[in-house]
DNA sequence: CTGAAAGCGCTAACAG
DNA sequence: CTGTTAGCGCTTTCAG
């Protein structure tokens, strides 16, 4: 701030009104006179005024801000949630926060703080907020300006916005049926996830529903990352009775199990079929392109961006709290999946 | 805000001090009495307070935040980046705000608007701002509060971090003419791009220095996506005489290159070598694993945080303006180079 | 339709 | 070491 800042009160002088009345042009200009509504803004562009946020905010009680809860920034996969958030917010007055919570979501109660006093609302990308947290929350009246989105937490009544986990499940072990497999096995997520428990309990409906063999080694622990479908690829080398299929739980856990698996000879997809679930983008350049369940993740974000903009607003469609939106995926044939080798049993 | 929000005077109160003492306990402990502090504190806790920052932001002319501008949130390759940034300014008492300029920085003049009313510091990854905006910010006395980490502007007094992309050009180079390549092309990044000039430039330097032949159409123009090293792949394909190796802007066009070729019958690395540039994370588990040059994003991120906020604390040690901060690159070797095929010319 | 005035919650002189 | 006090720049009654 070199030049010295322009107050609104510089532009009530230099428009010859009163503080009020730009303040006024500004929030409500159809409640002004003609006249006077162009003086004002005459007046605020040549003295080249922009209001003071932090001022403002104040006295409106509120932050002009929202936060986005990331579990891990650097994982390509919520950048494109971010992105369909963000540019719903670009569209308003509230700026974006993002903040990593590093899968350990905030120690101390630094998200107590934010939610009381940095920002208006947040977003949680994250579904493993500590009880306390969520409590904490809930119990300052935070909880009518916070959603979740892509995950969500257990048994909470804040409202949430999700791919439809079950039914991408459902597609690939159907897609994988349908070219003739029978042994399937999938590789989990981490065992405190909620995508994880709905993607697997998809996954066994549709196993069951096809009388498909059932052998506990095939469901695998996994991470959601790159290394741990490395390490479940080990776990499958090393099985005397080897499935013919992997549905993996995200696209990363599939790339980390082709790659691993390539290396060690066995052909994707002729000697084994893999199926991801995401469709990142690189999905579709990897070798071979991958099977997988899309999410829409831009629509994903877009979405919970409208929904906690609703609540902020006081919006007219208010949903009731707890609401779930679902947002549709659908599977994807590339080339990771082909019918079992014929001599496979 | 269903509670009554606790202002500093309530703890005033309670701690039956007056609200100046609240506030240097707050901000300068060191300087009450043990018996006030302890007193205060109390309070703090009893009351449940917590402050206002919008009111502290007011008062002390500043905002309390940093606004990072990305040119495109869905690229992976800047999450990380992110992400480092993020962990610096974790530890402070600025919140981080993300915006994403879609490659088209800020139309309006919004970035203007940011800075000059809602952030106190900018770092900006794009290097593409408009010169219009570049003058509006320097004019604004914005300058000393803006710097770039990963692009940047050329020809500007803003300081800024970045890789050695040179360096990581001629590494590419020189390993791969280690390997016996002589005939190796290039994918460029878009044009306009800072990155592009400074990758092509180590990539001549080092083909001249070790008197490889040169040919105008093994210079490919791409842009850093997938889909650019894909179209790149169709013009090798097409080519009289085609290039043994091809060193590509990012690890996103190998991807995008070797995905192609491999699926026209060419094979990587035994028909063709490629190194990319970035090594993400994806990048040790493609097929073939991508020998690439190895960009530290987190530390640069870091490093960029750090340096802007010296610069706003007017820390000791504040650099001079326009220095440059270069990050070491390496070369990483994996799989997708090897010997050109021995029929080759 | 417009103006005057009262703060929003906090910090920083300035006194004591 | 602590208290008093004057705003930071804005919005919003309440009058006119």
């Amino acid at each position: 701030m070199a030049l010295k800042t322009v107050r609104i009160q510089d532009v009530a002088q230099a428009a010859r009104v009163s503080t009020a009345t730009v303040s006024r042009a500004l929030s409500t200009p159809e409640k002004l006179s003609e006249e006077t509504r162009k003086a004002v803004f005459d007046a605020i562009r040549s003295t080249g005024y922009r209001v003071n946020h932090a001022a403002r905010n104040l006295r409106m009680q509120r932050t002009g801000a929202v936060l986005i809860l990331v579990p891990n920034l650097s994982n390509p996969f919520f950048s494109q949630i971010l992105a369909g958030i963000s540019g719903v917010f670009m569209e308003t007055d509230y700026s974006v926060l993002i903040a990593d919570t590093h899968g350990r979501a905030a120690d101390d109660n630094r998200l107590g703080d934010y939610a009381l006093t940095r920002v208006d609302g947040i977003i949680s990308l994250d579904g493993a907020l500590p009880a306390e947290t969520m409590q904490e929350v809930a119990g300052q009246g935070a909880a009518d300006r916070m959603i979740f989105a892509c995950e969500w937490v257990q048994d909470t009544p804040l409202p949430s916005v999700r791919s439809d986990n079950v039914e991408g499940a459902r597609l690939a072990i159907r897609h994988l049926h349908g070219l003739g497999h029978r042994n399937i096995a999938h590789i989990t997520g981490p065992e405190d996830n909620v995508l994880t428990h709905a993607r697997r309990q998809g996954m066994l409906e549709e196993r069951t529903r096809l009388n498909l063999p059932a052998r506990d080694d095939w469901i695998i622990r996994g991470d959601f990352s790159l290394e741990s479908g490395r390490e479940a690829a080990h776990r499958i080398l090393t099985m005397d009775q080897r499935p013919t299929a992997v549905f993996c739980c995200s696209d990363q856990v599939a790339f980390g199990l082709i790659s691993t698996l390539t290396a060690h000879g066995v052909r994707v997809p002729q000697d084994l079929s893999v199926v991801g679930f995401d469709d990142i983008e690189l999905s579709e350049y990897y070798v071979p392109a991958l099977t997988t369940i899309r999410q829409f993740r831009r629509k994903l974000g877009a979405r919970a961006a409208r929904l906690l903009l609703d609540r902020l607003g006081g919006g007219p469609a208010t949903p009731v709290p707890g609401e779930v939106l679902t947002v549709e995926v659908e599977l994807v044939i590339r080339d990771s999946t082909a019918p079992p080798p014929p001599l496979a049993p």
